[in-house]
DNA sequence: CTCCGAACTGAGACCGGTCTCACACTACAT
DNA sequence: ATGTAGTGTGAGACCGGTCTCAGTTCGGAG
């Protein structure tokens, strides 16, 4: 009978050893589970281990191994249930294969998303899967893929980085999707994203910052070109992210111009969130004086009346994708840089209606 | 210049100092930041970590000092909205504190939830926040608290537990949600929750594992005592949770059988969302046929028609307070274990109606 | 000019694991 | 009997950091 007294200092392995009446070296083998070791002994040890109740450090384990079982993974906003159940799928994939998951947020920012992949590389996490916030600045990206250590970009993809990607055909759906809201007979259309940008308006491809957004615009402008409407890059709406307050004022503005768009298209659920508010707020009907499409299918856009048609993007599999991918390079697959684009379904709901007649001139 | 050969083997202190050529101590003061140093040397030092990009390593620092400046969470479901921001919220709050955060998921099962705890324990994770998924089996909790690892209970308090709890009102709140729903008339009410049952019947508050149900179940229960509703543990019900559909038609069977309920309290966001979509397909008008009020303000209750009245869950905070008072703990304090307890708010929208005549009646 | 203490530095133990190696000891072929 | 292959074990180096402790150097006080 051992008393239960709470040891301040946690077990080794060379207390355990001590206890069995062994080495700690057999003790450890033991433990660690590698070593040749004679079935009495074992269960010796065992028995020492349980009565002591051993914890192994897993730390300790990794320092010695180099390897820390672990992935990380930085996103941009967990509170997002587009990240929310990214995270929650390549967290079921890391389990499924011995793998443990550090989370950080980088809140879009750059700044915050190196000092997300300091901690982890510091953490020696044995891989990546990485939301990069912002294309133009990704040194800190370059050093990941130099030192050879696994990333995944996950849903933005960067051109010349040599990493595995996962994303969705963006462009094309960008593309479908506008073409539907064209064929519906609208003329006046935007694109609202949460990007900032000082001065908040739309100058340039070059203003796109984060990659999947610049193909999903890409697609729009091509739409509306092959629609032959004209001057489309006006459509284009920089909401912005930072405070909440700052997007719903630029939608509220965009919905409230002389010539307000008779359809947008939303770059994500949340600015599609504020533009269903907004509009009706305002007073505006969907669809019949604003058609919505948004990508991502959010659990809410089923329920509003009328529900939202959406582009839904298969996360669950992509982050499924994405872990895999990783999994298989930490285990020492290393074919070249693979680029997995995976479909995206277009989801007609209640909320693309032709444009009113007076709203549509011009 | 030197050539930025990919280093195979990562740089170490040693490696650092040798370069620097000072000694291995010397130089891990200066990269440690801990002792005294004289300026000359700490540059000719940081020069070298810089020159060959070193990286210390976490792992090792955490080995040798004992402290990871990691916690760990456990939640039931990172897909869940109200654990992605708790998540969220208690990730920005460590980070502010310089720590990090492993995250991991029990999928409100209490095996995953030991295995976690077991992998948490073994990173040596400074301190752990978790929402118990089952208050019936907490020996692996114990554990935790016997180990004297800084540990905080959210959501849910388990009684008899050392440990912090941070929590809502959510006896009270259900207590004044059913009040409001009396007043307006009902007399069949229903209480809703996700947990799993076999059979799918309630027998007795003992089947209520999870200790935020039970207390709310509590105050529904006792309002309708107090509105002299005779009965009332008819109307709750266990709909389940594992696989959607078992939940799904769990709700039909309840909306559809020979007296349904006039009103609903549902137990979480994802629960009333399921009933207000089943309601929409049997064709019950919601407030007209039935009146819905759900825990926790989710996106979607605000933009359906009618919108959802809900008991809005102050989440974020929760998750900061949980987060303060475990980095408090690993900082040192040691104050007796305290249970905060943080109100919730009605916020009325338009879920709520009477109930009609001639199914008021019996 | 000596002595004392402060500031700096290096050697080496240590954290808790893994892993290499040498040394039994057995067992079986020669 | 000897060779030899194989199994189990212990000693101790190692992983990459921290940290203690014993010098060394230097300045200023006595």
């Amino acid at each position: 009978m051992d008393r239960k007294t709470s040891p301040p200092r946690p077990v080794t392995v060379a207390d355990v050893a001590r206890r069995a009446e062994v080495s700690k070296a057999t003790a450890a083998r033991v433990l660690g589970g590698y070593g040749p070791v004679s079935e009495e002994v074992k269960l010796r040890v065992q028995a020492a281990a349980k009565a002591l109740d051993y914890r192994p450090n897993e730390l300790a384990r990794s320092v010695s191994t180099g390897k820390s079982g672990t992935i990380g993974i930085v996103v941009g906003d967990i509170e997002n249930a587009f990240f929310g159940i990214a995270v929650r799928s390549i967290s079921d994939t890391a389990h499924r294969h011995g793998f443990n998951v550090i989370l950080a947020n980088s809140g879009e920012e750059v700044e915050a998303e190196k000092a997300a992949l300091k901690v982890l590389v510091g953490k020696r996490v044995d891989g990546l899967i990485v939301t990069p916030a912002d294309n133009r600045t990704i040194a800190h990206l370059r050093d990941i893929v130099r030192s050879r250590r696994p990333l995944v970009l996950f849903d933005r993809p960067i051109e010349g980085l040599a990493a595995d990607v996962v994303a969705t055909d963006d462009r094309d759906a960008a593309f479908a999707a506008t073409m539907r809201l064209v064929a519906a007979g609208h003329r006046r259309l935007a694109y609202v994203t949460a990007l900032n940008a000082e001065p908040p308006v739309f100058t340039g491809m070059e203003q796109l910052y984060t990659s999947s957004v610049k193909a999903r615009v890409d697609g729009f402008l091509a739409a509306c070109r092959a629609a032959g409407i004209d001057g489309p890059e006006r459509g284009i709406c920089l909401a912005g992210s930072a405070p909440a307050g700052q997007q719903r004022a630029s939608i509220e503005r965009l919905l409230s111009g002389e010539t307000p768009p008779t359809a947008i298209l939303a770059s994500d659920s949340l600015v599609a969130f504020e533009i269903f508010k907004a509009a009706r707020t305002l007073g505006r009907g969907i669809p019949d004086d604003l058609s919505l499409v948004s990508f991502y299918d959010a659990e809410w856009t089923s329920v509003t009346t009328p529900p939202i048609s959406v582009i839904d993007q298969p996360v669950y599999d992509m982050g499924t994708q994405a872990a895999e991918l990783l999994i298989a390079r930490i285990n020492g697959a290393s074919p070249p840089a693979r680029h997995c684009v995976l479909p995206t379904r277009f989801i007609e709901r209640g909320s693309i209606g032709a444009p009113r007649r007076m709203m549509a001139a011009i």
